[in-house]
DNA sequence: CACCCGATTATCT
DNA sequence: GATAATCGGGTGT
């Protein structure tokens, strides 16, 4: 699901303003067997939601200052996963995006897990929240095949299970993050 | 571009 | 008390 998300839109809708933007990076989390998951220790806490509904929002908390969204995903066999969303290309509401960054930078405003949340104004009140309906929050219908690549490499700023080459990304793309992403 | 660091809080030990 | 699925600002090459 990493892969496929890819190239979908997510859409961001506040009253009459659309903010979007096109998936450009993504990271998986498995459950049980991945250290670096959040589920790793079971069906409790923040990480409930990786236990349930695929499609929905995991929208976690971290460092003392940023969002976090993930789409949970996984096969009816494993009890617990989810994509981390890390980088988005603006496409709509551009504008109201910067201001919300106080930057006006395209490739700046969503290039990063935290920045991207705060670029559409997502926050723990979307937790839970179901992406598959045309919400605040959900990802569009109508996925457009990619016309770039996909790269590959390992997960970003985690330092268990560090070895797995589970992030994906579009490429060549100026939009993906660019804090410690070797490709 | 590479590396370093402080901010700030939920979660775990 | 320590760590963390991060960011932005700083320094030095």
């Amino acid at each position: 699901m990493a892969r496929e998300l890819l190239g979908s839109l997510l859409v961001r809708r506040i009253g009459d303003q659309t903010l979007s933007g096109r998936i450009v990076e993504t990271e998986a989390y498995k459950g049980l067997e991945d250290p670096a998951s959040h589920a790793y220790k079971g069906d409790r806490g923040r990480a409930k939601i990786m236990f349930g509904e695929v499609g929905h929002a995991y929208v976690y908390f971290t460092y003392g200052n940023h969002f976090c969204v993930n789409v949970v995903a996984k096969d009816t066999k494993t009890p617990a996963g989810a994509v981390l969303l890390r980088a988005l290309q603006p496409v709509e509401g551009v504008d109201v995006m910067a201001k919300n960054r106080g930057l006006a930078e395209p490739r700046d405003l969503a290039s990063g897990p935290g920045k991207l949340t705060r670029a559409l104004s997502i926050d723990r009140s979307f937790y839970g929240a179901d992406l598959t309906v045309k919400g605040a929050l959900y990802i569009a219908e109508g996925w457009v095949e990619p016309v770039e690549r996909v790269g590959v490499s390992p997960r970003i700023g985690i330092k268990k299970a560090a070895d797995r080459p589970w992030r994906f990304f579009l490429e060549p793309n100026v939009f993906v993050s660019r804090y410690r992403s070797r490709t």
